[in-house]
DNA sequence: ACCTGAACACCGTTCAAGT
DNA sequence: ACCTGAACACCGTTCAAGT
């Protein structure tokens, strides 16, 4: 029974289908929530149906990913190299922002998609036309790492959701006098992040001057190496001669 | 039965001994094949006997992690902070490189522990001494990200076991050409990283001077806004005055 | 009081039996 | 030829029943 019985899902399952159904499962629930069987459900579908149209769960989440790179915006194509890789990245992020899972899926990823062979196919192709050898693009690709994707990786904890049934003030001082005397730098770093507002050691911290600040940091210190003509054979001869 | 007979594994259980097991475990085998029920057998014991010693699985990974932790080497004290910063990272790269599942469940925990944090302290101690401002520091460590963990991410495919049953020279360099028409780019670079040497689109690059590269890159920018004076009050404002 | 076997509520994926 | 229910070989974790 059911078989057409409700009448309400009947719309042909398709691999796209499928994909943007996961894209909106993992945004509900979270990505560890997102199973076979779970996002079968959801599609009002036997798991098995799944499988004509992605291989197998990995290739699920491979296709997830490249939804979400499919949100990219390409930048405008008369701006010069820096502004371009900054606008391709800062979009990058608002994709990633939008689905929280996104981060975790692109790193945990290996296999390199047309979509994603696409994007760092724009990337190094901006570098290329602002001057960068191949060389230098490859490096400076491996330097910028994930956060060509527009995300850099959390430092700190994730702002906890009250697990423990907060402790009694003169618990919680007495915590955080340890923790001065344990970890005095973390505890120094983080108050000169949040000026002084400590709710959860590392909380408040403007994440998006963070990621913006190292990006102009790789940025501008390729452009210098750009401009001097760094090689990488001249940067291994010079720390091994001959 | 069993209870008593097979007289082998008799040490007793602990934290310790669980953590190493896990860490034992998934050096042979991978992370994705340690589970409480492997542990466990692996041990001798009952899958419920590893819930004494650590509260669930979760708890067991960021306690493998701990271990791994624990085979950084602090450097030599009276270095300067840029090489005393580069030994750490590299040491912790040693560490993260004997142990290869330990990258993703580096990048996976979210949980800070007494272990996470000390090293944290020691890094950002580091720089403190160096003259770095806290703020200053505070940004460093973003930008420095998974790096002081010891590595980058994999930005291309890692080399592949040989899953497909290696196809024919033909379709070999058909493949080859489509590649070549619809990335460009990210060929040039690889052909720039292996000097022509293609076993496998970015198989063949060196990572530790990649690796290299970004953290002296980011060693070198930092030290540059370190004698500039850098705030991130002015270079907020610098952006948006007022 | 301690220990643990069985059970619960899941997984991804295969495959043989049905239409 | 197509489809799918049941099954297989697992999970992490709970809990009641046993000593």
């Amino acid at each position: 029974m059911a078989q057409q019985g409700d009448g309400v899902r009947r719309a042909p399952l398709s691999r796209e289908r499928v994909l943007r159904a996961g894209v909106a499962l993992a945004d509900e629930v979270g990505i560890a929530a997102v199973s076979m069987r779970r996002l079968a459900q959801e599609l009002g579908v036997v798991p098995m149906a799944l499988y004509k149209h992605v291989a197998n769960k990995d290739e699920l989440l491979d296709g997830m990913v490249d939804v979400v790179i499919g949100e990219f915006e390409p930048p405008d194509p008369d701006l010069d190299w820096k502004a371009a890789v900054r606008r391709r990245v800062l979009s990058a992020r608002r994709a990633v922002l939008r689905h929280p899972w996104a981060r975790q899926a692109i790193e945990s990823r290996t296999r390199r998609t047309p979509a994603v062979l696409g994007y760092m196919d724009a990337v190094a192709g901006t570098f290329r036309a602002g001057g960068f050898s191949a060389d230098l693009t490859h490096h400076v690709m491996h330097a910028l790492g994930n956060r060509i994707w527009g995300f850099s990786p959390e430092l700190f904890d994730e702002p906890r959701g009250a697990e423990s049934p907060a402790p009694s003030p003169e618990e919680q001082q007495a915590r955080e006098a340890e923790f001065a005397q344990r970890y005095p730098h973390v505890l120094e770093i983080a108050v000169a992040a949040t000026q002084g507002d400590l709710s959860g050691v590392g909380g408040g911290c403007d994440e998006q001057f963070e990621f913006e600040f190292a990006l102009d940091l790789l940025l501008d210190g390729v452009d210098r190496l750009r401009e001097q003509g760094w090689t990488s054979r001249a940067a291994r001869s010079a720390v091994a001669p001959g």
